[in-house]
DNA sequence: GTTCCTTTGCAAAACGTTTTGTATTCTGGC
DNA sequence: GCCAGAATACAAAACGTTTTGCAAAGGAAC
């Protein structure tokens, strides 16, 4: 019977009636948009504690021109990188009373357009769109009927829509800046054979900082491998077979970095006593290896965190006209293994 | 510019009048609800096609009451187990035409319920709830008014609400089945202090399972111990440390499982010769340990689909009258630890 | 006692659909 | 040539809000 569900829901007629005044009365004592006198107010409260009544959303967002819904359109809810996205967007809309409404697209640019264009008929408020190759031609329908739109991780700037993106760059050099500073002099970088993305800027930015401080980084020290568990053994084993092996290896990603690891551990060689092995993403895994793995982190919840504060200043227009790029600075987190 | 948004949303009342039918007309066009004739039925289709129109889902489902939108409200997105379970959740509801709104509440039950009562407001089609201690009267006010709940995790039956959870007694059984098929004769367990919930259900079928075997299920072998890591180390100690040490040990979940492998590993025992060590909920680490661990997945990914489609079944009205509660095996993944 | 505000409440329109009842036109049978 | 019935299209109501324009009532000032 509790699943019947015979109860129907109640509506603002209901409350008003049962309160002997007009709709109109109910919502203004609602929202105080125009005055209503003391006793009057009384009254319809009482009645809408009595009732439980809540004003239906779907109406009100016809009405209103608002949904106080955002849209999240991701390539897969099941990466981790997402649910922290997920959960550092709530984190700011939930207290403004935004829900979040997820899509996860396989990074399949046909159901990419199709969610988009789904979001668009349910008229969300704002829409937060991370692709594979995050491309701006995949929102712009929202954006052309002016719902605020935020791409993450898009590569380049966009024609008047807001960007965060994780900085690569910058995280490429933070971490061989950690490593040198703590006395390593012979960095190695364990990369993909891609040269575009997010491992090819983390190079750019090793290769800057290392650059500064007078330190070798290139032909044997940069080695591109497949990017997978054995792929980082793999490299690692190439790397410690040199004349002059490195005295400390950055990782691509942490994947990668666990298998540098399975490779030192192969050769008896001590982390980082004899060589020193940093990952990038910190992943979950990285705080459970032996030694625990030293990474560096994008940080996913505040991007998920800027994204809301974005999309909420578009909504209630405090946001500068033009469009706004927020670039994160990777952090380290400091283990064992670097 | 792109930003700016001057382009309207186009209604169908544009439709209409571009094609210059009324509004019916194109309602029943799109719908087929009632035989329209093929010449206008043909212009008003390129109209469509050329002004782009797409029904306003608000506007659809104020009067449909039906808004295509199923709630899932879990503890924590950031727990790996629930994006599996929204993924498992979107790969049947999307092809219907649903989409998810996701909600995180830390299991706090003022939360919980403001959560669903947030979803009644939006008038969502179905309800998937998980708490940590899934109770249903944090839904019963969505059942009441006739949305259909499924409770995902809940312990025992509830007053005709549906249930999908992953059966842990099951699960025990199968693990120790499975340890016994291969040959092992002395099988501990390490488990959490606790006496009810997952650990103890866990306990429960694997002691069944050693009695239906004749072996050995209970005092020295059954190790309580705090659940994490080093509680998991801690255990295995114990174990290893007894006068007939067991020659293989379960583990309530994979992150004791590490602390176990690392307790055995520090004796110099090898995995799983000296002693076979297998974990539960196969969480994504238990692919990268050295030796990967052979565990128990509880499937969340179908348990998710489950969940769809028993939405869809209330929706459609296919689905049997009385409550169903729908019970996972688990399932053995089998690496190399075991 | 009239006039003029101010206070308070209501009626009606609008948001964008779907659906029902009805009016019009067409077709064919007689 | 008329009529029944089918085919086709439309007007209007309903879903549940918010908001604007008005009207009624009350009080103060003259």
């Amino acid at each position: 019977m509790a699943q019947q569900g015979r109860k129907r829901h109640v509506s603002i007629t209901d409350v008003a009636q049962q309160a002997g005044v007009s709709i109109t009365t109910v919502s203004h004592v609602l929202s105080g948009q125009r005055p209503v006198s003391a006793a009057t107010t009384a009254k319809v409260r009482r009645v809408i504690a009595e009732l439980g009544y809540e004003p239906n959303q779907l109406a009100r967002g016809l009405r209103l021109q608002r949904t106080n819904t955002v849209a999240l359109v991701i390539p897969d809810i099941t990466n981790p990188f997402y649910p922290q996205i997920a959960r550092g967007l709530q984190n700011v809309l939930g207290p403004a009373g935004l829900q979040v409404l997820v899509t996860s697209t396989d990074a399949d640019p046909a159901v990419e357009d199709a969610a988009v264009q789904q979001m668009i008929t349910r008229r969300v408020d704002g829409l937060a769109f991370a692709g594979y190759q995050t491309d701006h031609r995949r929102v712009s329908p929202a954006a052309e009927v002016g719902i605020p739109v935020v791409l993450l991780g898009g590569r380049t700037a966009r024609p008047g829509i807001d960007v965060v993106s994780s900085d690569d760059v910058a995280g490429g050099e933070i971490a061989a800046g950690y490593l040198v500073e703590r006395g390593y002099r012979r960095i190695a970088f364990i990369t993909g054979p891609g040269r575009v993305g997010a491992p090819a800027n983390r190079v750019l930015g090793y290769r800057h900082a290392l650059r500064e401080a007078g330190m070798p980084s290139s032909a044997p020290l940069v080695v591109r491998e497949e990017i997978s568990r054995d792929g980082g053994a793999r490299a690692m084993e190439r790397l410690l077979a040199l004349r002059q092996p490195p005295d400390a290896v950055l990782c691509t990603n942490d994947v990668v970095a666990l298998g540098a690891l399975d490779a030192a551990k192969a050769r008896g060689l001590s982390v980082p006593g004899d060589v020193a092995v940093m990952g990038f993403d910190d992943i979950e895994i990285a705080a459970l290896t032996t030694p625990p793995l030293t990474t560096v982190s994008i940080r996913p919840l505040e991007q998920g965190e800027a994204i809301g504060r974005l999309l909420l200043g578009r909504l209630d227009g405090s946001a500068p006209r033009g469009a706004q790029r927020i670039l994160f600075d990777p952090a380290v987190v400091r283990r064992e293994s670097a």
